[in-house]
DNA sequence: CATGAATGAGGATTCATTCAT
DNA sequence: CATGAATGAATCCTCATTCAT
């Protein structure tokens, strides 16, 4: 104890008050036009201070993402390993764990998106893109069980657990995309939890025996 | 008909030729990364041309999606007024129509999720915007009429056709990318129709009453 | 005559225009100190304009040197090939000529010292930088072909060819920067013409058998 | 001798300490190049600490030059007030007396020569630039006299002492810029030593009576 | 209409220097 | 004395946009 530990604490709070100001401009105002001068000034910092905890603006970036992908798979597991929950409960549970990762960052999927359609975008470095893939590829793992384990115990029809891990997942994703650029448009309307909730719910019963 | 009508012609083939080459750099760039210079490059014309027909840079982008948007949902017309199909067969063919368009173009698709998960364009001109809004709204008002009409009809369950216009659309757009995305990984399988097809016999199910 | 030809000619004067600028605030500040920003201003153009004619500021300031460069090299030419000249007037002629090109453009040494003298070896392109290094070398290239024929004529003493174009190069060079920064202090007295003839007399001296 | 001589001992001695670390980086990377951090770095200090010993970055790199000019200049002094070396073998001596300074401290002759040529790079103090003439001027005339005392002892050609002086300063001076210069091409080969002695060679024969 | 050279505002990044601890 | 985090001015370069031809 010491010295060495409030200046790595110090260190710490610094860099996530940096990101904190970024994610909030990342969100509003995209990659591309947010300042690193911007981030600066709402982190109350000047813009040199930025380059001494993040290499560079794409780094920021890329830092930001990496901590919402980690809430997003610890949601994900944390409701798949209740052993309380039934199935059908683990499908809405899941919903709602992504759903509160996502208002919490917005970003997030918007940039796992961008990495599957192979966006140039934001030069993420490899080390992100690969723990991004390993991420997503383990939570559709988790997701998939759970609907295998629906068959076994007679509650879903029968088929392919990969592929209904994929359907949940692409429902989710696209009513999340489809709903924030409504409400671009349209600032003031925010569906997407109930629209979200419907189309679980139809899910749910679509997939019933 | 006469020389007004053959200029009027020339500008729009004109028009045609900078939104075309300007579509591909867009996709492939996306908007940032795009430049003036290059769009003019590939169009085979000279940067102040392309101000002749497009106020600016967000206004050119913007028609771009108004066309993809237009084809898209020329598709949706044509089977939301055949009379000669139930909403069961409509919601069904809807998925069947917007997939064939995809398959046709496979770009349109990524093109209107470019416009979804771009940074955000503030400048986008009044007029354009408004027939963004008015063309995409007709189109959903039309799968949310085949769903209201189904409720109507008792067979489906009470609900907002909005809200489930925007399911049947996130879920198609949602499958779509993913599955494009899981194709890139591993090339040769293609599970695109069949999860559709699940996916869509899901939602038939969900939203029976 | 016709456009290109002109178009031609006048992109070729906006390059001098722009390194006419260059060159006198390069010799008098250095590269680092230089700006972008200066040069523009002296050659009454907008910053951006520079980079239409130049990729980057260690490319504008390599062509200037590329350009000083090749005068010297046709001169030295001149004097390798004239057939009518012995190998001892050719040494001597070497000197003068190098002495025309310094009197006539006393920026010229100057500028291929800062090259030399410059903290690192700006990262000029790869093509800009083999020009430059051609064209030094053809040049010593022909003054050691001066001295190895003299030694085959049994003129002047062995040794290797290369290492004498050094020492004559080097000579030259030496007297010239130091007689100058001399006249600097007594801008009056010119003795540079006559401790050149007496350093290539006592040269000629010494490497004569 | 006390407290106050400890502590101006200690003192000095942390100013070498800085010295040395800048020493280097200054010959390999250059002025510009070299940053604050970087020297605190090699010299184990912080940034700060720097400027307790040294006004800035400039007086900084001052210091070092005035420490090796007086090592140039003392080794000058030391070979022409030998009596036991006779004429010819002073000349000699001055070479490989000039090269054992310059090995020792490569920045100094790019110094003199950036002085010369008006460089105002670094912009050294007022103090420093008199400092650096009138060593310079010093050593010079400690050339032309041993030139002179040829002539008197008979043993070279008739001729300006102050010229000869010129010559003989000039040539080391070319020489070493250039093969410094060559060797930025190609660091493995290093002909200085071998390309000065050839040089003084000839030019101890050439001045011969 | 078309051109394309020129513009110049703006942004990421660096680094000498300072100052609270 | 020493530290090293913070500063912010300075600089290179880009690119949407304009305008004289």
């Amino acid at each position: 104890m010491g010295i060495p530990e409030r200046k790595n604490r110090e260190r710490n709070l610094r860099k996530q008050q940096i990101q904190n100001a970024a994610k909030e401009l990342f969100i509003n105002k995209g990659f591309h036009s947010t300042t690193m001068e911007e981030i600066a000034q709402r982190a109350e910092l000047s813009p040199g201070t930025l380059y001494l905890y993040f290499q560079n603006k794409e780094e920021l970036y890329a830092s930001i993402n990496l901590i919402t992908l980690q809430g997003l798979f610890n949601e994900i597991e944390k409701i798949y390993s209740n052993k309380n929950l039934s199935v059908e409960k683990k499908i809405i549970k899941l919903k709602d764990g992504m759903y509160k990762v996502f208002k919490n960052d917005p970003l997030i999927l918007r940039n796992i998106l961008h990495v599957q359609l192979e966006d140039t975008l934001p030069a993420l470095s490899k080390e992100l893109l690969d723990e991004l893939n390993k991420i997503s590829q383990k939570s559709m793992a988790m997701i998939a069980n759970v609907y295998e384990e629906g068959v076994r115990q007679g509650k879903f029809r029968e088929g392919d657990g990969m592929a209904h891990a994929d359907i949940i997942w692409s429902t989710f994703t696209g009513l999340v995309i489809w709903e924030e650029s409504k409400r671009k448009i349209n600032p003031k309307k925010d569906f997407l939890k109930s629209t979200l909730d419907r189309a679980f719910d139809i899910i749910c019963q679509g997939i019933k025996k």
